[in-house]
DNA sequence: CTTGACGCTTACGTTAACGTAAGTTTGGGC
DNA sequence: GCCCAAACTTACGTTAACGTAAGCGTCAAG
C-alpha cells in the first residue's frame, strides 16, 4: 500500500505551474488531461500531475496541443498486438528526428549568438579603452 | 568588387524554401524582409535571403514571429553607444538561457523516447519468440 | 442562515500567422 | 499591338490557444 495518494485541485496545479484555471480546463477539454471528479469538482491525481508537466515541456518546445497530445498518447499506449508495436515505433523516430533537427537549429542559433557576443564586447573594448 | 550580385524573385525564394508567396509578403509586412523594389516587383538580394534563412529557423524553434524579430535584429545592430552594447549583451544572454533551457527539455523529451523505445523493443521479444 | 472562497459551465472575444479569393498591372515573347 | 505568366494590392476568412465575462452551485466558517 503506497500511501502516495495526495490529490491536488485545480488552483493549485495552476499556481505550482504558473498557468490559469482556464488553460487546464481547455486541455481537459482538448482530452489531454483527464482529472477525476467529485461531484463536479476536479481531482488531481499524481499521474495527472505529471502529464501536466509533459504537455507543459511540449509547449516549451514549441509544440502545437495537437502534437503534444499524439506524443503523450505514445507514452502510455498498452503493449497491444505486434503491428502496434511497430506502428509505435515508427512513431517514436519520427519525433526523434523532428526533435533532433531543433537541437541542431538550437546550437546553430547559439553558435550565431555566441559570435555576436564576441563581437560586442570587442566593440565594447575599444571605446572603453 | 565581388560579382556575386545574384537577386531573387518572390517565387524562386518561395520554391527554394518551401513555402507561399503570402507568406513572404506577410514577412515584409510585418517587417521581418525588406526586399528591394523594381517597379513594384520585389527584388530579393543575399542579404534577404539569409534572412528568410533565419526567420525559418526561428519558426522551426517554435519561437513567434515578434520574438525571431527582434532576434535577427541583433544581428545587425550596428555598435553603437556603450549603453546599446551592454544592452544587447544583456538581450544575447537572455537569448541563451532560453535556448538552454529548451535544449534540455530536448534532451528530456528524447530521453523518454528512448525508454518507450525499449519498452517497445522488448515487448516486440516477448510477442515474436 | 448567510456569506465568501472556490469551482463549474456556457459562450463570445482575441491574437498570431497565414489562406484564399478577386481584381489589377506589367514586362517580355510572338 | 496583344497576350499571358508572374506580381501586385486590398480585404475578408480561418485555426489555435487561450482570455474574459456572466451566471450558478456548494460547503465550511462565523
Amino acid at each position: 500500500m503506497t500511501g502516495t495518494e495526495r490529490t491536488w485541485s485545480i488552483t493549485e496545479l495552476a499556481e505550482e505551474f504558473g498557468i490559469t484555471l482556464r488553460t487546464i480546463r481547455f486541455y481537459e477539454e482538448q482530452g489531454l488531461l483527464t482529472p477525476a471528479r467529485n461531484g463536479t469538482r476536479r481531482i488531481f491525481a499524481d499521474g495527472d500531475r505529471v502529464r501536466l508537466g509533459l504537455v507543459l515541456r511540449g509547449k516549451r518546445l514549441g509544440f502545437p496541443l495537437d502534437e503534444i497530445k499524439k506524443i503523450i498518447g505514445m507514452y502510455d499506449a498498452e503493449p497491444g498486438e505486434v503491428g502496434q508495436l511497430r506502428y509505435l515505433l515508427d512513431q517514436i523516430e519520427q519525433r526523434r528526428a523532428e526533435l533532433e533537427m531543433r537541437r541542431r537549429d538550437i546550437d546553430a542559433t547559439l553558435s550565431d549568438l555566441a559570435d555576436l557576443e564576441r563581437r560586442c564586447r570587442a566593440d565594447l573594448e575599444r571605446l572603453s579603452v
